[in-house]
DNA sequence: CAACTCAATCGGGTTTAACGATGCCTATTG
DNA sequence: CAATAGGCATCGTTAAACCCGATTGAGTTG
């Protein structure tokens, strides 16, 4: 049997439904030649003849191997629709989207990305990938924040510039600037130096300034709870103090450096050449939105 | 969206397979522009790019999009060879046939049939429907064993006439042919006066014969038994006795009737203007096969 | 027999399908 | 940097498919 086309089966259910081809034509908007030629095809596509045609005013009637053909053509036709659904929901947004991250912009960008994203998709599926690693992972997942560039054929998008910001315990210098010499041999408590860390102590080291680092610890909190418990001091970027609960008991202050460090930048990636799901596409739109906003509060 | 045929999605999954539009095309025996094309087509269809085409020597890579419109693309295509393999089996007498019989055609000319159909066929689904009425219910099955004609929009196809004989007892008379007349009066087994039957009794009233019914029963087996055990002598049609173990013990002979009766007519009967599957119409071919070949041995 | 209801068919205009040739883009290579 | 090669898009053309409108033919019904 060479291949039926889907109109052909949706003309034979009709015919099947309706009883006459006119009546069928007249439900799919074409004339009743139209209809009387497209079961013409079909049953040669088939190789036999699916209605029996009692001629006079009488409705046709399926034959046994019509039956099988329609029985099918039905499953086909349904098929079909779903597929036209999925691709409809898929284009409305209902989907997933995998998004890898970072701690500071999971506790301060994120919520509000997902937020709002949720708020206009309910039925989207998203997910997070949270990993601290020199290299993103932009392969794996949709999109990636990462606070810095990357190599290879990848997409940047610069969301915000997050500046450097010295936390210590209140009274381990007076109030307002510090200046970065009065760093060098102060106890520093540090996350682990990748990434943007790196960047950090290279131009600590570049300027002079050699700071002890006394721990270093990957999770912010506990970099400032060294602090608190007075180990020493933290150069951090302002993200990740702001998402820290910093005044729960008024013994750290933050101060800002001169000169100041170049600010970790972070950034929205994803594979280049890559064409985007309109959720994924929402997302950057949302992303660029939530950062913007950060920046226009002066946070 | 609007609909995407089967082409399309074959298109689809085959670039898919191979990369690229131009091996895509070398496996469909297209040309690279024809795939483009219908990428093209489909790309408008579903509303949306499936390909990523990154320019240079590098395949295409499929987008979300395309990959929603794949998957679903392609359990529609296994269907859509579901329904061919389905429509050749079905051509190529894999299937169903629906037959209506009755005792005597059951007995003997059916288990012939059964057994070259199934022969020829062994995938195939052959149901018995069995029943003795003086309508055959010409529309719930495909074909119908029937010893008459039938009204309404049936076609007839005789296969065989099936001449009356005397049973009885031996010793009841004397070999060789009985008149009619000599049934005048004498005891009788039949069966009830449902289909020929009543035309045997109104031939024998025609003809002044008055027989004594001492007993009617459906069953063949049991007018035989009954014949044997001396209740009375039996007219019945020739398949009727052939299909009996008439000889298991050498107490009943059969006798010509002079004149004889009116043969009954054994028909195959089906629903007028119906197209046949391919299975039913072997049956058709069979059926008269038999028969023939029954008329031709002088049973 | 006339009227009616169907499906099939014919002729013609329009759209689609496929091809072949060509052009453009990108990555590789010398 | 130029040349090359591999990849897709586009254009123009031809043949086929599609759909329509009108007509014909078959079979039923009044």
């Amino acid at each position: 049997m060479s291949d039926a086309d889907l109109r052909q089966l949706t003309t034979l259910a009709a015919v099947a439904d309706e009883g006459t081809f006119g009546r069928a034509a007249a439900r799919l908007g074409y004339t009743q030649s139209t209809v009387s030629q497209q079961i013409a095809a079909l049953e040669k596509a088939v190789g036999g003849a699916v209605f029996d045609r009692p001629g006079g005013p009488k409705p046709v009637r399926i034959t046994p191997l019509g039956a099988v053909v329609l029985a099918h053509g039905r499953e086909l036709l349904a098929k079909a629709q779903t597929m036209a659904a999925a691709v409809d929901r898929f284009k409305a947004g209902d989907g997933r989207v995998d998004i890898g991250t970072f701690q500071s912009v999971s506790n301060v960008i994120l919520p509000l990305v997902v937020r709002r994203l949720r708020d206009e998709h309910p039925g989207c599926d998203i997910r997070l990938f949270e990993e601290e690693t020199d290299q993103p992972h932009v392969d794996e997942v949709d999109l990636t924040f990462f606070d810095g560039r990357a190599e290879g054929a990848v997409e940047h998008l610069k969301l915000l510039d997050d500046p450097y910001l010295l936390v210590a315990r209140r009274g381990t210098f007076p109030d307002g600037p510090v200046r970065l010499a009065q760093l060098d041999g102060a106890p520093i408590v540090a996350p682990p130096p990748i990434c943007d860390q790196v960047r950090v102590e290279q131009t600590f080291a570049r300027r002079g300034v050699r700071p002890r680092i006394v721990f270093r610890t990957t999770g912010n909190e506990t970099v400032l709870s060294m602090v608190r418990a007075g180990l020493g001091s933290a150069v951090l970027p302002r993200l990740t103090v702001h998402g820290a609960d910093l005044d729960s008991d008024g013994l750290l202050g933050t101060h800002e450096l001169r000169p100041a460090l170049p600010p970790r930048e972070i950034f929205l990636l994803w594979q280049a050449d890559r064409t985007h799901s309109p959720l994924v596409a929402r997302v950057i739109e949302i992303a660029v939105d939530v950062a913007a906003a950060k920046i226009a509060e002066h946070w």
